[in-house]
DNA sequence: TATGAATGAGCATTCATTCAT
DNA sequence: GATGAATGAATGCTCATTCAT
């Protein structure tokens, strides 16, 4: 039962390992333990279980974040943990976010990708209003409109190196204090 | 004549008009005015057309950076127009551009991604190290790894704006200044 | 309640606007207020509610000759009248008919379309048999087997105009008189 | 060569075996001896080949009454031939014509019906000119209106005693000599 | 009787790709 | 190189029917 997260879970399981064009909705339902109508009564087609697939990722990216940050910190150290987190969900997860993004931007679900962000962006913004509070962060700064920017700058950032598997290793340190120093410049005091 | 040219257009008119999904190869030879067969003489496949795109649609972008930066006035300035040209070639073809990009990461043709936008990092990367060289930007500053972190950041602010059309007008200009601000402390000495 | 005549009348309805093919079960059930199981209660299948439709039909048309044959009037007027009535109920209900014809001749069902048929053949058959005995229509003809022929030629009449939609107002008139002038010859005195 | 006919040719055979709905495109085809995508060149829909079914059974219907009607003879045994043929015809295919005209009514092809009846009206009409030339059949007689009622009585009649398979033999001739008996009354002289 | 969630067999249709000309 | 008729594999989706409650 709760056949809905069961297909959601599937269609994760199968879309990361046949890719979404090859998996079909049988392999799905197969997998959920279903019967191939089933399905239709929880999502209108194939592609409608994309935007569920999203929210479930960002779900855990949030989890993995406030796992790792450290609330006693200073404000560098917390951005370094940050700065970790994204990085560590990219790389587990970016090449099932660029599927579910094509999915969704292919079809007409596009439109509900902001949503999917927005309890992610609001982490990052109250995440910004503590430091500016402290007096981390300039006061000029917008940190509602920032925290978009940053969090589009790490993801950014992260998916160039996990994009094209060179060397990483290295490379990841190195990225990651290029965008924690970028980042300090960029919005701090 | 210069059928992979007609090819290459027609597919960017039909993919825009009608997605990629519902593209079919008889639409694009249609409009191409060619034959069936003759599509693939000059593309394997389908999707295979894609790279082709977008390696267009960045020389687009490029080309539109260059005729809007003037390289006569100061580096503050000069950001300001390549954020002006980067958020009006968004606003152009972001959504072709996510379509390709889609199409290319359903695809097998996701390596060649890197390739295809390598020069414009080529020309942000110059772009900071002339601003470098002329002491504008921080000696610590690493240019060519943070020609992308530039890039990415600019055209993820572009996007979170383009994707969702909420009153337009304001929004970019503010999202622009914001950019603009988060770029200068960023870099800048 | 009395679910059967609820799912019949909703079949009428929903057959009519959409058509057999592409009504559903769901279709019928939701018009008529009741649960999709309740349907397979009272048949035993989608087709099986057929023949009683077809049932219902020919039990309105019986009425509806009954109520205009004025049983006073002498023969000429009251088969002028009885044409008149068929043809009404063909204009009304032909593509009903059509479409119950069509659905019993898809299925097992074809069997029981003279069983529906048989209370009309049996009116006519009176009808004749009554004019017959007062000496209106020749001896020679057999009553029983006219009756089928003359509700076959009016009904056969009556479709060749509804079932094509051209200048209908005069048409309908000049096809009734042509009907009637060929009935009265046929087997009249 | 010639796929068309080779289509029309499979569907006549499928349909009759296997009946409309049961009947898939793949049984079709294969039957044609030609692949399933050719089949969609030529028909845009399983159905729509049942006007090209249905101009093909006309065609036999008419061929056959010309066969067999005796242009020399007396108008009474042409009609008597006439009405041979036509049970004849409908004893062979009236159970196919049904089912094209339920496929026809079905979908939206019921308007070509009146094209594809047409030249056997026409020859009905011709037939009963020259024997109002003749003087046989009354001047009074709408030769070009009456041919449809003829034909109408005629193919009804038949279809009473073939859609019910009692005791034929008998059934049968008395039906033929009733209709002969009707028709002459109705429009000689 | 009544329900309606669940089933899963079933197939028309599409369209990328091929190949004889 | 160019053509475009022919191919046929491939599958998302429907919906009549069932059955546990």
């Amino acid at each position: 039962m709760n056949k809905r997260e069961r297909i959601i879970q599937a269609a994760v399981e199968v879309f990361r390992e046949k890719g979404v064009e090859k998996t079909k909705i049988s392999d799905i339902v197969k997998l959920a333990g279903i019967a191939q109508g089933t399905y239709y009564l929880y999502f209108p087609s194939k592609m409608a279980v994309m935007p569920a697939i999203a929210e479930v990722l960002v779900e855990k990216s949030i989890k993995e974040i406030r796992a790792n940050v450290d609330r006693e910190a200073n404000f560098s150290i917390q951005l370094t943990q940050v700065i970790d987190a994204i990085f560590s969900v990219a790389e587990n997860y970016h090449e099932m976010l660029a599927m579910v993004y094509a999915g969704m931007a292919t079809t007409e679900h596009m439109n509900e990708w902001e949503a999917v962000y927005e309890p992610f962006y609001r982490w990052m913004s109250d995440f910004l209003k503590d430091a500016q509070t402290a007096g981390t962060i300039r006061e000029s700064v917008n940190t509602e409109r920032v925290s978009k920017l940053v969090i589009g700058l790490i993801e950014s950032a992260a998916e160039q190196i996990y994009l094209y598997d060179s060397n990483r290793e290295q490379e990841v340190n190195i990225q990651k204090q290029e965008v924690h120093s970028f980042l300090l410049h960029a919005i701090c005091v």
